[in-house]
DNA sequence: GCCAACGTTGGC
DNA sequence: GCCAACGTTGGC
C-alpha cells in the first residue's frame, strides 16, 4: 500500500465538499507526470493525504482512500469530449473520504518540521497536483495532528 | 495582487 | 531541436 498527496483549492473542492459527496472522481488533472501516477501508480486501498492549496491557511486537511484505480478522464477537452476516447490522453482515479483532521497541519509547520524536508510538497516550484508521499512522512505527519 | 517557478506551445 | 513567449500554479 501507498501513500499519496492531493491537493485541491478549497474554493474548487474542498474537504468538506469530499465529506459531503463521500467519493468522488478526481478529475481534471492536465499534467503529465500526475497523469502517469494516476494511471499506472495510485492502487486501490492507497491512502490519500488530502490537501487546500492556494488559500489562507495551506495545509493537509483530511484523509482520503483511492476506491477506483486508473481510468480514462475523458470529459472536459477545453469543454468537449475526447476526440479520440480510444485513445485517453487524461486519466483519473476515485476516491474516498474517510476522516477529517482535527486541525489542519500547515504548509508553515510541514516546512518547520526538518524530517520532512524531503517531501515533494516543500520542494523548490513544486506544482504537481499529485505527488507519492513516503510511508515515514506520513506517519510523522499524521503523528503532528 | 505580485511574482517566482515551471510546463507547454509554436516559430524557426 | 532550440528557445522565447505565454499560461498556470501557488505561496505570500
Amino acid at each position: 500500500m501507498a501513500y499519496w498527496l492531493v491537493k485541491s483549492e478549497p474554493d474548487v473542492y474542498s474537504i468538506d465538499q469530499l465529506k459531503k459527496d463521500k467519493r468522488t472522481c478526481w478529475d481534471g488533472v492536465r499534467n503529465y507526470q500526475a497523469r502517469n501516477l494516476l494511471r499506472d501508480s495510485m492502487k486501490k486501498g492507497d491512502i490519500v493525504l488530502f490537501y487546500h492549496s492556494n488559500c489562507a491557511e495551506p495545509g493537509v486537511t483530511g484523509i482520503a482512500k483511492v476506491v477506483r484505480e486508473g481510468y480514462p478522464d475523458n470529459t472536459n477537452y477545453k469543454g468537449k469530449g475526447n476526440p479520440d476516447p480510444a485513445n485517453p490522453t487524461w486519466f483519473m482515479v476515485d476516491i474516498a473520504f474517510q476522516r477529517k483532521l482535527k486541525r489542519v497541519i500547515t504548509l508553515a509547520e510541514i516546512k518547520a518540521e526538518g524530517r520532512l524536508r524531503d517531501m515533494q510538497l516543500v520542494q523548490r516550484g513544486n506544482r504537481l497536483s499529485v505527488m507519492p508521499v513516503s510511508a515515514a512522512e506520513y506517519e510523522l505527519l499524521i503523528g503532528m495532528e
